[in-house]
DNA sequence: TTTATTTTGTGATATATATCACATTTTGTT
DNA sequence: AACAAAATGTGATATATATCACAAAATAAA
C-alpha cells in the first residue's frame, strides 16, 4: 500500500507532528472517503470504530435533544471528528452529516490511541483541538441565549462568510429549518429576518446563495441584536 | 517540602496514572489553597500561570457573553479547572467562582505540560476529561434549547440531588439570579416556578435548603417539560 | 443589635417569537 | 418533461416568559 498520508497535503497540524514510521502506520489504518451532502459520517448509538478527520467538505455535529435533533454546531475542515468517541466512550455520542460534499479519512481507533501514547507532541495537538473545541461551544452557547434572532443570524452569516467561505457571496449550506434549529429559532423567522436583511439592503438572497452587500450593518445587528 | 501530593486522598484518576518521581515533581510544585463562597479562582483575561485543581466544593464556570456574564456550568470535585486555557491558551478564556467552600491545588503550568508530555496515561485521562466536558456541554445546550423553565428547573434540582449532593436535602449554592441565569431563565421565573414545585408537593423548601419530597414527579417533570 | 444590602415573592403588563395555515417555489426523481 | 416531495414566504394568532414595580425577608456589615 502506497503512503497517502505521508503525501498528504491537508494534513491536521497534530499529524503533522508525526515521524514518518508513524505517518507510514498511519497511512496503513487509514481510509480515505468521500461522501455527498446528507450521507451521516457518524451516527450517535452506533459502536465506533474509527475516528473520522474532515479533509474538505462541511459536516454539522448534532445529538438527539429530549425533543428532537438539535444542531451543535458546524464543523469546517481540517477537524477531528467523534474523538470524545474515540476516548473513554466506545458508543457515539452524538452524530455528524456532511451538509457539503466532503472528503473523509477514517482512522482506526486503536491505531489512533497508539499515536496518542506514542507521540506526546501528537497527543498536544489533539488536547489543543479538544480545549478549542469546548471554549466555542461556551461562546456559542452565551451567544444563543443572550442574542435574540436578528444578531443570531447576522452572527451566523458573518461566520460562513468570514471563517468557512471567505467570500462574500456564497451557499447556505442549510435549510432555514436546520439554520433555525441551530441558532434556536423557527424556520419562519429566519425566512422573516432573512427577507427583512434583503429589504434594508444588507444582503442579497436567491434561493440558498447570498452575498454581503452591506457588512458593516451585519457587524452592528451582530453587536446589538 | 513533604509530598502532599503522595498522601493526597482525593487524587484524579489523571494523577494516580503518575510514578512516585512524578508526584513528587508535582508536589514540588502545587499548593494547597482554601476558598470561601464568592471567592474567585480563575479570572477571564488574566494570564494563566497555574491549572486548579478542584478537590472539595463547589465552583461556577461563568464567560462573559455579549451582554452580561453567563454561567456556563457548575463543577464539582474532583475537577481540572482552566485547562483549555493550560493547553493552547496563555490567557484565561473563562472566569471560575467558588459557590461553595472549596480546596483548590494550584499546579504550576509548565509542571501540569511536562507531566502531560512525559506520561502518555497521564496526558489520555486528561483528554478523557476534556471530551466529557465537551459532551456535556452539548447535551446541557440541547436541553437548555428544548425544555421550558419547569423542565430544566426540574433538571438541576436532581442534578443536585443525584450528582451532587446525594441526598435528598441540600441547599442551592446559587442564587435565584444565578439559577435563572445558568438555565436561562428569569428570577422571577425561579421564584414562581420553586413555589408552584412547593405547593404541588414536590419540593419543600426554606430558604435556599430544599428537600425533594416527591422525585418521581420531578422525574415526570423533567422529562415532559 | 441595628443598619444597609442583597435576595426573594408576587401581581400586572409587555413582547419576542412560536405556531398555524396555506400559497408558492425549488429541488429531486421516475 | 412531468410529478412528487421538500423547502420557503407570509399573514394572523397564540403563548411562554420577560420585564416592571414594589413589598417582604434574609444576609451581611457596622
Amino acid at each position: 500500500m502506497e503512503n497517502i498520508c505521508k503525501k498528504c497535503t491537508i494534513k491536521s497540524k497534530a499529524a503533522s507532528r508525526l515521524n514518518d514510521t508513524e505517518v507510514e502506520t498511519l497511512a496503513g489504518n487509514c481510509a480515505l472517503v468521500k461522501f455527498r451532502r446528507g450521507d451521516q459520517l457518524i451516527k450517535q448509538g452506533a459502536l465506533s470504530t474509527n475516528v473520522a478527520y474532515l479533509r474538505s467538505g462541511l459536516a454539522k455535529i448534532h445529538i438527539a435533544g429530549p425533543y428532537y435533533e438539535q444542531i451543535v454546531r458546524v464543523v469546517k475542515p481540517p477537524s477531528y471528528l467523534g474523538l470524545p468517541t474515540t476516548i473513554g466512550e466506545k458508543i457515539n455520542q452524538y452524530s455528524v452529516t456532511v451538509i457539503e460534499d466532503a472528503e473523509v479519512c477514517f482512522i482506526d481507533i486503536s491505531i489512533f490511541r497508539y499515536l496518542l501514547k506514542e507521540n506526546p507532541d501528537f497527543s498536544y495537538e489533539i488536547m489543543v483541538e479538544l480545549c478549542r473545541n469546548e471554549l466555542e461551544v461556551f461562546y456559542r452557547c452565551a451567544n444563543r441565549t443572550q442574542k435574540q434572532i436578528r444578531g443570531k443570524i447576522a452572527d451566523v452569516l458573518l461566520e460562513f462568510t468570514d471563517r468557512i467561505y471567505h467570500s462574500d457571496i456564497f451557499i447556505i449550506p442549510l435549510t432555514q429549518q436546520d439554520f433555525g434549529n441551530l441558532i434556536d429559532a423557527s424556520r419562519e423567522s429566519i425566512s422573516r429576518v432573512l427577507t427583512e436583511f434583503e429589504n434594508d439592503g444588507i444582503i442579497k438572497f436567491s434561493g440558498k446563495q447570498v452575498e454581503i452587500t452591506n457588512k458593516k450593518s451585519l457587524l452592528i445587528i451582530s453587536a446589538n441584536g
